[in-house]
DNA sequence: TATAATAATGATAATTATTATCATTATACA
DNA sequence: TGTATAATGATAATAATTATCATTATTATA
């Protein structure tokens, strides 16, 4: 929490009552991923008269600063969820049945995939992406 | 080709010139991920007046059968990509500058990206989904 | 403290990608 | 040939996201 404060400090970003129903939404909720319409619905309890924009304004803003990760596995909407600390791995499995996301963590990718199988799932496909800056543009 | 007829004919899907005009587009553009809207615009040189409908109706078709791959890298936009026979790997260099999409293939998570920091990239951060079933819907 | 400059907000309009509808056309098949 | 069905194109509808803009809150400064 200190570290979110401290980045949100370093960039001049007002802790506003707003965005603090917004950051706790996503404490309380670790580990899932929400949209913005669902913030939004968590945040009205903590912040009644909240609207949408200020909603996407601000997970957007806090995805810039790597508090929170933006993902999209299906439905055409994004979802957040709070980053782990200085990880910038996520590594997820996604249920092509019930949409259940539980995340993973390893390093090899056959060997993560033969534990998840040990571990009971059938796994059909699987996405790697890597987001960098090719040698161009580096 | 035979692999696409064979499939779509054990679907029983019809191969109109609508079909073959987009098909076309993407076996021409093996290696580009192509949205909607450009496969639209390539197509319409094949067949002038193909409607975006279709193009977004046979897109889905085709990769519900696997014959193209759907992905999504940024700018809220679902993109196509010819899949390759029975490969069902899709990793990814993304550059957060240019946009550039680039092929990736290998097998170990580091030894890629040690890879990739020798051919100039410079990586930032990466994805990886697992898609399947999960235990209790297996 | 008073005031000016700036940041943030909420309401809502605009945009954009995608999906649904429906009348028409093309195709397969009896 | 006639009939059932599939596919199409035009376009309306939907849904997520972004932009606009007047208002409010906060900070900086005189």
């Amino acid at each position: 929490m200190d570290v979110i404060h401290s980045k949100l400090d370093r960039n001049n970003y007002r802790l506003t009552d707003q965005r603090k129903a917004i950051l706790d939404v996503m404490l309380e909720n670790q580990g899932s991923h929400l949209s913005a319409e669902e913030v939004l619905w968590e945040a009205k309890k903590k912040f009644p008269n909240i609207g949408i924009a200020t909603v996407y304004r601000t997970l957007e803003k806090l995805a810039n600063l790597d508090i929170l990760h933006k993902s999209m596995f299906e439905g055409n909407k994004f979802r957040y969820e709070l980053a782990e600390d200085d990880k910038h791995h996520h590594h997820h499995v996604v249920c092509l049945n019930c949409g259940q996301i539980s995340e993973v963590s390893g390093d090899l990718l056959h060997e993560l995939e033969s534990k998840l199988e040990q571990q009971g799932y059938k796994i059909i496909d699987h996405e790697l992406k890597f987001y960098g800056y090719c040698p161009a543009c580096k």
